[in-house]
DNA sequence: CTAGATGTTAAGGT
DNA sequence: CACCTTAACATCTA
C-alpha cells in the first residue's frame, strides 16, 4: 500500500479526523518500530498534546504535536492509520494506539512491523538523516532532469531510489514506466531529454490521479496498468498479455509491445 | 510447504 | 569515491 499517494491520502485523513484533539492515553504494543527513541520519548511528546499540523515527504508522514516536536510515521509495506470509536474497529495489528479525550482512538497498524515510529524536533534534519531526496510531487522539472539524466542504473531502480527522489515504490514505478512507454530495465542515461520530460509529466499526472481517486484502484482510469497488475493481466492499450520480470528483486509488470528496451 | 507481498538497508561489486 | 545491485529483514497468506 504505502507509496507516495497512499501516504498523501493518510495525511489528508489525519487532517480531516485527528487534529486538535487532546491525547489522553498512549499504548505501544511493539518497540520494534521505534526509531532512535525510547517509549518514554514517545509518550512525553504525545501525552496531553494534540496534533496540529501534518506534512508528507516521500513515503514519510510527519504530524506536529502542537509543541516543538513531530511524530514521524513510516508505513513499510503494510502500514496504515485509522481513526475510530469502537474498540471492535481497532485494526488487528495495532502497534501504536492513541486515545483522544473525545473517546475516539487513533491506531497505527503494521502487520509486518516493517516501518518506523519516531519523534523529531526538526523534520528537515530527519529527512537528511534518512538520506531522502526531493519529494516526487514537489521536485521541479529541471531538478528532475539534473538528478536523473546521467544515472547509469535501470529506469525503474532509479525511480525507486529514495535518496534520489522520494516517494516512488514498486507499483507506481511500473505505472510510470508504462505510461511513458519505457522498458523498466532501460538505462536512465539512455533516455533523451524529451523522454525525461515526458517521464516527469507522467509521474505527476499519475500521482495526481491516484490521490484524487483516494488510491482506490477501482476508480483508476482504464488506461492505467495498476489495476491489471494481476496474473494474466492484459495491456490496457493493446490487450496483449502483460509480462512479468524481476527488477530489484521485485515483481515488475510491463507490456512488451509498448515498452521496448532501448 | 514454498514463494511472494506495496517497505528499507547493509554489504558487496563496478 | 560515487554509484549500482543483491540478499536479508518480519509476518502472513495463496
Amino acid at each position: 500500500m504505502p507509496e507516495l499517494p497512499d501516504v498523501e491520502v493518510f495525511k489528508r485523513y489525519v487532517d480531516a479526523t485527528s487534529l486538535h484533539k487532546k491525547i489522553s492515553d498512549i499504548r505501544l504494543s511493539s518497540k520494534k518500530m521505534l526509531d532512535q527513541i525510547s517509549s518514554n520519548d514517545l509518550r512525553d511528546a504525545l501525552l496531553n498534546h494534540s496534533f496540529s499540523d501534518t506534512f508528507r515527504h516521500g513515503k514519510y508522514l510527519f504530524i506536529h504535536n502542537d509543541d516543538e516536536q513531530w511524530l514521524v510515521l513510516h508505513f513499510g509495506m503494510t502500514g496504515f492509520v485509522k481513526y475510530f470509536k469502537d474498540t471492535q474497529d481497532q485494526p488487528s495489528h495495532t502497534r501504536l494506539l492513541l486515545s483522544f479525550k473525545n473517546s475516539y482512538h487513533f491506531a497505527v497498524h503494521s502487520q509486518r512491523l516493517l516501518g518506523k515510529i519516531s519523534i523529531t524536533d526538526s523534520k528537515q534534519e530527519y529527512i537528511q538523516r534518512q538520506d531522502l531526496g526531493d519529494d516526487a510531487l514537489r521536485i521541479s522539472l529541471s531538478d528532475f532532469i539534473d538528478l536523473l539524466h546521467d544515472r547509469r542504473g535501470m529506469v525503474k531502480s532509479t525511480l525507486m531510489n529514495q535518496s534520489i527522489i522520494a516517494g516512488i515504490g514498486n507499483i507506481y514505478a511500473d505505472e510510470i514506466c508504462f505510461q511513458t512507454g519505457i522498458h523498466p530495465k532501460t538505462k536512465m542515461n539512455h533516455l533523451e531529454k524529451n523522454v525525461l520530460e515526458q517521464l516527469y509529466h507522467d509521474m505527476n499526472h499519475i500521482f495526481d490521479v491516484a490521490v484524487d481517486a483516494k488510491v482506490n484502484v477501482e476508480q483508476f482510469p482504464d488506461s492505467f496498468i495498476i489495476p491489471k497488475r494481476l496474473k494474466n493481466g492484459i495491456c490496457p492499450k493493446c490487450e496483449q498479455p502483460l509480462r512479468t520480470i524481476k527488477v530489484n528483486n521485485r515483481t515488475t509488470y510491463f507490456c512488451p509491445v509498448h515498452q521496448q528496451k532501448r
